[in-house]
DNA sequence: ATGTGGTGTGAGAGCGCTCTCATTTAGGGT
DNA sequence: ACCCTAAATGAGAGCGCTCTCACACCACAT
């Protein structure tokens, strides 16, 4: 084990109630801002928590009071994913901006292929009161267990919504897809592919329901669809598999902004310019959707908001506020750009 | 406070040792694998950890052990700038990779602007054993806080680094640029440009340094100088700036892949072509520097191997190895693409 | 029989905090 | 003067674990 380059040990509570002159009681409820204390006395403590540079240990306070006043954001995808898509970066920012109101912190844990058990012990060691659980995929049966440990808020539907008793901030991808692939049937386009996101994700499924519900309605052909895994990459390889089975399209309909960056660089490839050719909608107006040479049409949905809303609804959640309703759906709209 | 949303009370070690019919002390013996125990009592105790489906309390152990298994990764950017730089997830992909061969786990701790103190009083709290530190600035000066409490391994040569009592993990970065810059002149460059990281920052210093270096040793101009910080953005606007004053370069040194993105947008907007008119060598290697149309020529290190290294040399530092070195130079390599 | 030296096990004292009570103190009311 | 109440404080019992000892036990040698 080690004993630990020494380390000047840190001052205790029970030293700064010597300090001070009172009980480790009196300090405790200074520190924990108890109103029952006589303002002199408050004072007197104050300051001897300032001449000792005191900061109380989280460990002995959270296996007294059984609390750790932290949170966990747990991501079921490899650190590659998770860093490459502006999706996470918005959801995380909102939800350290909330965090970061209250006294709680946020415990990242992007569990990759592996460490799947190493994440589940960590949870259930008392690390944290409550997760926030993003991007998880139908195969993640660790969830259910989760839930049965501590609060968990989900981002994006639960695979398993049946009880209606989970917790989840979402847009609503069906209709948010369709107004995206709707504009293409609008602006005249008659032979509308789209790239996915993985079937086994509520996101991916629900977008391309309501690209196929917008095509039939319209009466259209809904067979140029292929599937990608929300990365530049898959989306790249996925759009070139469809280019090939189906090249007389004149649309795409891609599931999110960073798969379309890769879709776009294959269109440039093949010459197919856009969107004379093929009109491109996107998902999500991250930053991916501007960074390109060309602006994306892309169905908004407020990522940063809504891990705003999910650290919200956690912590309400953690303060046992009885009023917190189970779904929180937020609004999409779509952002007309230059690719259709 | 709350009382929390009733849970089904997490089962301790007491409560194995009864099912065992042992003591709390044999079972502690079992659960951290000290050799002193019968088989059949690890075989017993063993059958009632998974019994009871027990898992450690980790407030409980940490108290008790003085140690807490974990360590933090302070980043003192704000988030967009986290997630936007593809140099930042190798890191972690290498730290995460090194823990995940040990029992330690990874706090990330993204401090911005504001929470600055709420994140030391999180680690002087003793949440973690040790803090690894990157992308730190002149400024910082929380640092010194940090490690008069705890290990600490910087990421990039720590700005303060007069005691050299620091453990650290770099590249020679002004031998890197050196490298990259030569190259320019090698190639028949005689008028160089360069975008700058933050002059706050040893990397953003030290890829200037080398810049000029190379520049008087050739006898050539160094003024084409613009400062930016590390972002796309913030490259795009200093190459605006260059291009104004000095219209007359015709090779463009960028202290990062993700800048030179940047760059290469605002080359491309004024009709300079790459690497024709303007040869542009850039930094990093990482996954920015092939993602654009134009693979980029770039001064390659080895990032997630450093975070690999750094996180390493924390763990060894926690267990006592006296024999760690104090600074770990890493090997740059230029890598030709055709940017220049 | 007695001693000697392991070796596995249990008892018990904390780790630094919270929180329930009991106790003290001050302030009315009669 | 008295009692009664309310407010401020302290004493002390844990929270679930680790870790130091002391003890019991079993060879094996004397």
């Amino acid at each position: 084990m080690g004993v630990r380059n020494a380390r000047p040990p840190q001052p205790t509570l029970e030293m700064v109630a010597a300090e001070a002159g009172v009980s480790r009681a009196t300090v405790s409820r200074v520190v924990n801002g108890s109103p029952k204390v006589r303002p002199e006395v408050v004072v007197s403590v104050t300051a001897a928590i300032e001449r000792l540079n005191y900061v109380p240990n989280r460990a002995a306070r959270s296996l007294a009071s059984r609390q750790t006043q932290s949170v966990a954001l747990v991501v079921p995808e490899d650190m590659t994913k998770f860093f490459g898509d502006p999706y996470f970066a918005a959801v995380v920012q909102g939800i350290t901006q909330r965090l970061d109101e209250s006294d709680y912190t946020l415990n990242l844990l992007v569990a990759s292929t592996d460490p799947r058990h190493k994440t589940m012990r960590y949870l259930r060691a008392g690390n944290v009161d409550g997760a926030l659980v993003i991007s998880h995929h139908t195969g993640d049966s660790f969830v259910a267990d989760l839930e049965s440990t501590m609060p968990v808020v989900f981002g994006g539907r639960p695979t398993n919504d049946s009880g209606a008793n989970n917790y989840f901030v979402d847009v609503d991808n069906i209709a948010g897809s369709m107004s995206g692939v709707q504009h293409l049937v609008d602006i005249g386009r008659r032979r509308i592919g789209t790239i996915t996101g993985p079937v086994d994700m509520p996101a991916g499924i629900d977008r391309l329901t309501g690209f196929r519900r917008v095509l039939e309605n319209a009466g259209l052909a809904t067979d140029a669809v292929e599937h990608a895994d929300f990365t530049a990459a898959g989306a790249a390889a996925a759009t070139r598999r469809l280019l090939e089975r189906c090249p007389d399209i004149d649309a795409l309909f891609v599931a999110s902004d960073l798969m379309a960056t890769g879709a776009l660089g294959v269109l440039a490839e093949q010459g197919r310019a856009v969107p004379r050719d093929i009109a491109v909608v996107a998902y999500d107006d991250s930053p991916a959707a501007i960074s390109g040479s060309i602006g994306m049409t892309t169905v908004s949905q407020p990522s940063k908001e809504m891990g705003f809303a999910m650290a919200d609804l956690l912590l309400r959640l953690l303060a046992d506020d009885e009023t917190v309703p189970h779904r929180n759906i937020m609004p999409t709209s779509l952002v007309l750009r230059e690719s259709a």
